[in-house]
DNA sequence: TTTAAGCCCATTTTT
DNA sequence: TGGGCTTAAA
């Protein structure tokens, strides 16, 4: 509540002016680039040091502005130098400016830097944050204008999962056949496209729970209308229903924001977008569309949750007039990485189309270096091998990174990192406040600050076990309803009565009796003090302490890192609110570790040497998003392997295996196309020492040959003189459809494409066809019956010879001479 | 209420 | 293959 603004005049009082190096009244417009052209004498020290176009995008303050900012180019120094130029120039207050981010950390480091430009000016930016924040901040003002009161509970994700299950239930459909996760997720793309229940289509509708797909989202709403709720969409949608029914509301808002400000634009949904566009109409004055998007459309890596690269595609056309400015000097990595790393990124379409370039010109840099391995374990132990070389080098761990494209990789990474006795990290992951405990904690203070929450109230009446079963839940639920009354009267009703039998009528006489004291002492009770009574009262921490499993005595302590943490919050509202929005926990920096995450997470992040393992047709490309996505599937893909590709500052080594064990079989993997695409003349081929990493051994690739193919295969030399190398994209399809078209025959291999359905992305039962750009290059043959039988003498790439000792469908079970008993699919194997 | 056995699933993730 | 979850049984 405390950053409440109803109490703040909407404007700002002359005392939160900023400070004002420049005395000479800042001039407007041409004007001002005029004035910066000649030199102005008094040009701020904090220009200096910015590159011209940099220096551009910081002084053309007026007007929509489009920043194209590729990776490492000083993206974020622009904004914040823009910032901190608008407030020193005296265009606006802190307050008058509109600066949006996605994620929390990207606010935090923005707020962080505006900080040390202008010192104390940033605490009045009430407006600096990420798209929900924001949206809640206006939804609170406006909260009635929704149906809701200004105390409205945010729901996470768990909430809203129990709460959609309840009402599928309730319609009496079968929760098994229409899985509440799944209609949360078709809810939220719904909501990323602004569409309220009214306005979904017509087949969307009806694709879930017997045609009922609308009604249902429609009683969804409802419900969470009566628990005073939102969830992470309405923080958006609500707003724009707002803006566009009340139009005074959002002249407020246009008059008072003076400069708007978007981070990674790229990146916005169909809902964030309207958002923005309602907002930008005006800004200040009559006719002033001050906007300024910063992105990379070579960056979109978020289509799947809802991205419409779209949005920045088309940003001069929705704001005519556009100054659009290209970020394109990196000052990040080597020539050599930028050169690959721009090489394959020209092979995308729809784009603006960046060259980044660099000034460094180093004889030392390295080139890009990529590295064949026989299967991932032989990867993870290579990789250990070169971060243990770099170690005793004197380079920090800290400044390595691995980063994967799915998270299944990592193991094999950890358990090697153990073996060696290598400090590592694991960014991203489970967070803290999702862990079980927390959120049991959260739920009590929930119900404390706001009775009406049932969802929390169900989530703890039972916890510790009370002996209240789900009969006696039912129980109270139905009354809540039928005398719309929230739970925690309907309990405290109930145990008045005599309808429950004595042992639940008694405990929830308690429980009732424990939140009404509870909430009397919310008001003069500091909330950590409370916090910490309520679990105890509760019998809460008493019940992890009784608890002998491993993780209890983590857990206990995660709750009091929780009370600790809350001590910075000035009011149990105020945490609530930033446990809602801010779900993310700090790293431990100290510790000098190697850091393992995912390319999507890697996303803004920079490291002296890069990782990236798994480069194979299948996992990256993932078939899935090729399978799903057809060619701008595989665009997003390739754009993923910009991101990585451009993560790297010195270092990055590439890395692709022969083998790789996907749910448990074993399946014979090629290169990646990617791998392909990058330029000969910054990448070397690193000598793969013993282990076999080729393509070789009579199968082909389908998707034509590889200069990959024959990597460590001393046939072939090192580089990229390889027959393959001129491979033509035409071929890639041509050669595709022989090596299919003579599948009958016996005495070809197989490779485990097309044929399997427990390959990457293929579904049980129902085969697919593999999609390459789109088009469709092989059906399916899982009926055909296996060529093999039980006793049968087999040689396998990887595990040698062995006789098959059982068949289920397409999979061998086989003994293997030396290797023992592996599964594998029947592609994998030939008769001897 | 707790435990064991079957069952389904298997990219990416922020708020 | 292996983890998470639901169901069935004690």
């Amino acid at each position: 509540m405390s950053d409440f603004p109803d109490d703040m005049p909407f404007f700002d009082e002359p005392g939160a002016m900023p400070p004002r190096p420049a005395s000479t009244p800042a001039p407007s417009g041409i004007a001002a680039r005029a004035m910066a052209a000649r030199q102005a004498p008094a040009a701020p020290d904090y220009l200096t040091g910015l590159n011209p176009e940099q220096r551009l995008a910081v002084e053309t303050t007026e007007g929509p502005v489009l920043v194209l900012a590729g990776a490492g180019t000083g993206k974020t120094r622009v904004l914040t130098t823009r910032i901190a130029h608008i407030l020193s120039q005296g265009r606006a207050y802190p307050s008058q400016i509109l600066a949006v981010t996605f994620t929390n950390k990207a606010a935090r480091e923005m707020k962080q830097r505006i900080g040390h430009l202008v010192g104390e000016a940033v605490e009045g930016m009430p407006w600096l944050g990420t798209f929900h924040s924001i949206g809640v901040k206006m939804l609170r003002r406006n909260a009635e204008l929704a149906g809701l009161r200004s105390d409205f509970t945010i729901l996470d994700t768990d909430d809203v999962i129990r709460l959609i299950k309840q009402l599928i239930q309730a319609e009496g459909l079968d929760d098994k056949r229409w899985p509440a996760r799944q209609f949360a997720m078709m809810i939220d793309g719904w909501k990323n496209k602004g569409l309220g229940p009214a306005e979904i289509p017509e087949g969307d509708a009806r694709a879930f729970a017997n045609g009922k797909g609308r009604e249902l989202y429609k009683a969804y709403q409802d419900r969470l209308q009566t628990l005073n709720a939102c969830d992470f969409g309405d923080l958006l949608c609500h707003p724009i229903r707002i803006f566009r029914a009340y139009p005074d509301v959002l002249k407020e808002y246009h008059k008072r924001f003076k400069y708007i400000l978007v981070d990674e634009y790229q990146d916005t949904n169909t809902a964030q977008y309207m958002w923005l566009r309602l907002l930008a109409q005006e800004t200040g004055a009559p006719g002033q569309k001050n906007v300024c998007c910063v992105g990379d459309d070579d960056q979109s890596i978020y289509g799947w949750r809802g991205a419409e690269v779209d949005n920045i595609l088309r940003f001069d056309k929705d704001f005519p007039g556009a100054v659009v400015i290209r970020l394109e000097r990196n000052y990040r990595s080597t020539a050599h990485i930028l050169g690959a790393a721009s090489h394959l990124i020209a092979h995308n379409e729809g784009r603006f189309g960046k060259t980044l370039f660099t000034d460094r010109n180093d004889p030392e840099d390295g080139k890009v270096n990529v590295h064949a391995a026989w299967d991932s374990e032989e990867e993870a132990r290579a990789v250990g091998e070169t971060i243990e070389q770099l170690q005793r080098q004197k380079h920090n761990l800290n400044d390595m990174a691995i980063l994967v494209r799915a998270s299944f990789q990592m193991r094999e990474f950890e358990d090697r990192f153990v073996t060696l006795g290598v400090n590592y990290r694991v960014v991203g992951g489970p967070r803290f406040y999702e862990r079980q405990e927390i959120r049991d904690a959260m739920a009590y203070f929930r119900v404390v600050a706001q009775g009406a929450d049932d969802l929390a109230f169900e989530r703890i009446v039972n916890i510790p076990k009370r002996g209240l079963g789900e009969a006696a839940i039912r129980q109270v639920h139905d009354t809540a309803r039928a005398l719309g009354v929230p739970m925690l009267e309907a309990a405290r009703n109930l145990a008045e009565s005599d309808e429950l039998k004595p042992k639940p009528r008694a405990a929830l006489r308690e429980v009732a009796a424990n939140f009404e004291r509870w909430q009397k002492a919310l008001d003069n009770t500091p909330h950590n003090e409370l916090a910490e009574t309520i679990l105890e009262e509760s019998g809460y921490t008493d019940m992890w302490k009784n608890d002998r499993s491993a993780e209890a005595p983590g857990r206990l302590e995660n709750l009091k890192e929780l009370i600790r943490s809350m001590e910075e919050y000035e009011s149990l509202r105020s945490f609530l609110e930033h446990v809602a929005l801010v779900m993310d926990a700090d790293k431990n920096e100290d510790l000098d570790a190697v850091n393992i995450m995912t390319l999507h997470s890697a996303k803004g992040l920079e490291f002296e040497t890069v990782f990236l393992p798994g480069w194979e047709e299948g996992l990256f490309p993932h078939q899935r998003a090729l399978d799903e996505g057809g060619r701008s599937g595989l665009e997003e893909e390739r754009r993923l392997a910009y991101v990585g590709l451009t993560r790297a500052k010195k270092n990055l080594h590439l890395w692709f295996v022969s083998n790789r064990r996907i749910h448990g079989l074993w399946q014979s993997t090629i290169p990646s196309r990617f791998l392909d695409e990058l330029p000969e003349a910054h990448v070397e081929v690193a000598d793969a020492g013993n282990s076999y990493g080729g393509y070789g051994g009579g199968r082909q690739n389908p998707y034509g040959a590889s200069r990959f193919d024959s990597v460590g295969e001393k046939s072939f030399s090192n580089t990229y003189a390889t027959p393959g190398w001129q491979r033509a994209q035409a071929n890639r399809t041509e050669a595709t459809d022989r090596n299919w078209g003579s599948r009958s025959g016996h005495s070809v291999e197989r490779i485990g494409y097309g044929e399997t359905d427990s390959g990457f992305g293929a579904g049980r039962g129902s085969v697919k066809g593999r999609t390459i750009d789109g088009e469709l290059i092989a059906k399916s043959v899982a009926s055909e019956p296996s060529r093999f039988s039980v006793g049968d003498r087999v040689f396998h790439q990887k595990f040698g010879n062995g006789n098959i000792s059982a068949i289920d469908g397409n999979k061998l079970t086989i003994d293997f001479d030396k290797a023992g008993q592996k599964k594998v699919l029947d592609g994998f194997v030939n008769a001897v």
